[in-house]
DNA sequence: GTTTTTCCAGTACGATTGCAATGCAAAAAC
DNA sequence: GTTTTTGCATTGCAATCGTACTGGAAAAAC
C-alpha cells in the first residue's frame, strides 16, 4: 500500500475550515474554494476527501455536534451535587468565549440548515433524548435528596414547581435560546447567565 | 406623473416570495432570479425595486421581524389576566401551524444570517426590551395580586422564585428556543407546550 | 397630439460556483 | 530495478451568480 495518511485527520482538518467560514461569513459564503483556501489546501484535495459538497458539509455538521457532545461530557463532574453539574452542562451550552462563539455561529448556520434539509440532519445529528433524560433523572434525586433533608413533619412538596422532565426540556431550550440571543446581540452575557441560575434554582427544589 | 404603483406592495409581494425560497431551501437558495420566479416577476422588476440584493435582503429581514411584531400585538389582549396574556405571547412564538413554521424557519435562517452580519442586523431589528419589560411588568402585577389575595396573615412570599425581569427573560429564551427545537424536529409541540406552560407557572407565583 | 417620466422585460458580461477529468509524485509491493 | 496504488495539484466546463445596460410600453403632464 502506498502512501498513507489519517483520512479522518484530513477530513477534520476541513471540517475546521468549513466551520470557521460558515462562523465569519455564514454558509452562503461555504464554497469547495473557499474552504479550501481557508484549510491552506488545493481544491482538488477536498474533492479528494469529500465526495462533494453535500458530504463535506454533513461531516462538517457531525463534526460540530461532536464537539458540543465532547465538551459536555468532559465537564461532567459527577462528584459535584446534581445541581451544580446541570449548570456545568448548560454553561458549556452558553457561547461564552472566543472558541465556542465560533462553534456557536457554525452551530446555528447549521441549525438553519437542518430545519431545511432535515433529511441530512436526521441521519448525523444525535438523539437530543437521553441527555434530556440524564438531566430529568438529576433534578429527580435532587429532589428527594432535599424531600429527606426537610424531615418527617415538614411542609409537603410545594406546588408549582414542574415535574422533571419538562424541567429538564425546559433547561436546555433555554440554554439553547440564551445562546442564539447573546450571539444575536439580543441579551447580554451576564443577563444570560442570571435568567440561566434562577431557572436552575427552580428546577431543583 | 407617470404610472403610479405602490412601492411598498411590490417590495412586500418580492419579500413574500424570498422569506418562502428561505423557508423552503435556505438562505443559500436565495437569488434574484429564485426570488423573482417565486414570485412570478421579472428578475428586472426585482432590481427596479431594490438597488442590489443586499437591500432586498434587509427589506426581508424587516419584513418578518414587522411579522411577528404585528402578531404579537394583534394577540394582545387586555381584558385577560396578566399569566393569560403573556401566554398567549409566546404561544404566536411558536412554529405550530404551517404558516409560523414557514416564518419560523425563514427567521431562524435570518438570525443566522444576523449572527454574523451584525451590522444589517442593528440596522433592522427592533430593539427586544420593551417587550421584555412589558413581559416583566405582568409578572409584578400579577404576583402583587397573589399576594394581596393571600392574606396579610399568609405566610411570606416563597423563596426560589426568580425576579420578575429575569423571568421575563427566560421566558422569551425558551419560547425561541422552543421554537427552534421544533423546527429542527429536536422536539415534539406537545413537549414545547408543556415545557412552556410549566415555566408560566413558575414565573407567575 | 407631443413630451416626459416611471415601470419593467430582456440581454449581456465577468465572476464564481460544483464537479469531472487529467496528470504526476511518492510510497508500498514485487 | 519495475509495477501498482494512493494522494493530490491543476485545468476545464457548464451552470449560475449579481449587476449593468438597453429598449420599449404605458400613463400622467402639457
Amino acid at each position: 500500500m502506498p502512501k498513507t495518511v489519517d483520512h479522518h485527520a484530513r477530513r477534520t482538518r476541513i471540517a475546521d475550515a468549513l466551520i470557521r467560514v460558515a462562523a465569519r461569513q455564514g454558509l452562503e459564503a461555504v464554497s469547495l474554494r473557499q474552504v479550501a483556501a481557508e484549510a491552506g489546501v488545493s481544491t482538488g484535495m477536498v474533492q479528494h476527501y469529500f465526495r462533494d459538497k453535500n458530504a463535506m458539509m454533513a461531516f462538517a455538521l457531525r463534526a460540530v455536534a461532536e464537539r458540543v457532545q465532547d465538551r459536555l461530557e468532559q465537564a461532567r463532574p459527577d462528584t459535584l451535587p446534581p445541581k451544580e453539574s446541570v449548570r456545568g452542562f448548560l454553561m458549556q451550552l452558553l457561547p461564552l468565549d472566543g472558541e465556542r462563539a465560533v462553534e456557536g455561529k457554525a452551530a446555528l448556520a447549521f441549525q438553519a440548515h437542518a430545519a431545511v434539509h432535515s433529511d441530512v440532519a436526521g441521519a448525523v445529528l444525535p438523539d437530543p433524548e437521553p441527555l434530556r433524560a440524564h438531566i430529568a433523572d438529576l433534578i429527580r434525586s435532587a429532589r428527594a435528596e432535599g424531600a429527606k433533608q426537610a424531615g418527617a413533619g415538614g411542609a409537603p412538596a410545594r406546588s408549582k414547581v414542574p415535574a422533571p422532565y419538562p424541567a429538564a426540556v425546559a433547561l436546555l431550550a433555554l440554554a439553547e435560546g440564551l445562546g442564539t440571543q447573546i450571539l444575536t446581540r439580543e441579551c447580554s452575557p451576564e443577563d444570560a447567565v442570571t435568567a440561566l441560575d434562577a431557572q436552575l434554582d427552580t428546577a431543583f427544589g
